[in-house]
DNA sequence: GCATCCAAGACTGTATGCAGTGTTGTATGA
DNA sequence: TCATACAACACTGCATACAGTCTTGGATGC
């Protein structure tokens, strides 16, 4: 999959607006996790079929549905004869996540070391540039989804869906974490990418490891401080 | 997570008995995901959900919760519309789906040098002496489950369980393609795994992770051999 | 005052029916 | 003979209803 491609789906995914026919179980699908990302529901809550299913105006069939896939994809919990529950936010699972995230991004970069041709690489290097601007002026959301856009393009070098695929899912399920971290100071994300790009294009293999694990790990490190604002904007009810 | 743990919810993963309460969707769960594995649906197949319902003495609802449920986790395709498809049997996602486990189970070996304590990696080798006889027997799905329960061994010792839970994901979405290629020799297998602790043992991560990667990648130059005639099985009924 | 048990209510789990849509086979015309 | 269009059928998508189970609040006994 080439950078456009990645772009087109990445857009697609994170864009507010519904997507998909109104009333499917695709839109519901996007909606829940939207609500699931941004905690819409507080973290351990029980949630209430009938209610939700009148909130969002479709029955309990394909609301179930919409869950049962969501729980899969591990956006929520599910109990037998209980129902479905928002997942907890536990540090410890975000750690995991990070370290899943981790994996499957040195993966990526070994691969892209070996196949990455000159011209992906100067593609990505120019997105870098022409969107750096954006975190020196802290445009939140958008840091964002420029930053998971890159992190996905790099995946898309290894021309691996499976790992692109996991690594989407595991890039949603952080995603509320990662919004809250990019508040802080991150102006300096752009030349790390930079860096990461520079190791590859230099078939560095090691050295553009080494750069991939120091970026996510750092963010890793800031975890916790994070967790307890996010927690507060869980209640404040600001995780929009 | 534990040696034992991991070797419980192994047997119960693939235990051939239902497992789960009778009539619910985590029944239903189990059996159809076993029918996919082992291609009691031909590839690209549509399923008819009225028919597979009665078949299966429920209704199409649960039917098609568990569906969805395994759509999201990779086993079938889903196309709105038209229902529910048997995923194809293609090289490509076959290539995919082992690149991803190598890059779970290089993070694990990462892991496991840094943090495995002697007596866990004294109990893994224990098992893979205990079981290697099954190699020079042959025997079949037996082989695969413990080869399975070693990897997932492995995967324990990173004590992250977002990559166990996606490993788990793909060991099952493989089995089909593992289980074929079980049958050719492999009695080397054990001497395989041995090696790979021994470098664990030696806190060599680098000769570790060689190991590991030529070990994985070994079975993969097989595949499209053994594609081949994984086809013919599935068409001759005998995936079972 | 506290624990326990029971009953009423609430909610989940599943079957069923209907509406809308996709599919397929046939007939017609070029 | 082949392409096309239409009609009958089949199947999916979803709403609804009912049965079974869990929860909860109150009452009773210690």
């Amino acid at each position: 999959m080439n950078a456009l491609a990645i772009q087109a789906d990445t857009v697609k995914h994170s864009s507010k607006a519904p997507v998909g026919k109104e009333g499917s179980v695709e839109h519901l699908h996007q909606v829940l996790q939207e609500m699931a990302v941004t905690f819409k529901f507080k973290p351990g809550e029980r949630l209430n079929e009938r209610v939700l299913s009148e909130q969002l105006g479709v029955s309990r069939t394909p609301l179930r549905e919409a869950l049962n896939r969501l729980t899969a994809e591990g956006f929520f919990d599910f109990a037998s004869g209980k129902g479905f529950f928002c997942r907890p936010l536990e540090p410890k699972l975000v750690l995991d996540l990070y370290g899943l995230r981790e994996a499957l991004e040195r993966a990526c970069v070994r691969s892209a070391v070996d196949n990455a041709t000159e011209q992906e690489i100067d593609e990505l290097e120019d997105f870098v540039q022409k969107t750096s601007i954006a975190y020196e002026e802290h445009l939140g959301t958008e840091l964002l989804r420029i930053d998971e856009y890159f992190h996905e393009s790099i995946a898309g070098l290894s021309n691996n869906q499976e790992i692109l695929r996991s690594l989407k899912n595991v890039n949603a399920r952080i995603r509320f974490v990662r919004w809250v971290d990019m508040d802080d100071e991150k102006s300096l994300v752009p030349d790390e990418h930079l860096s990461i790009l520079a190791a590859i294009r230099k078939r560095d293999k090691q050295m553009a490891l080494k750069r991939i694990s120091s970026h996510i790990q750092m963010r890793m490190a800031q975890i916790h401080a994070n967790l307890k604002e996010g927690y507060s904007r869980i209640y404040m009810g600001g995780a929009a």
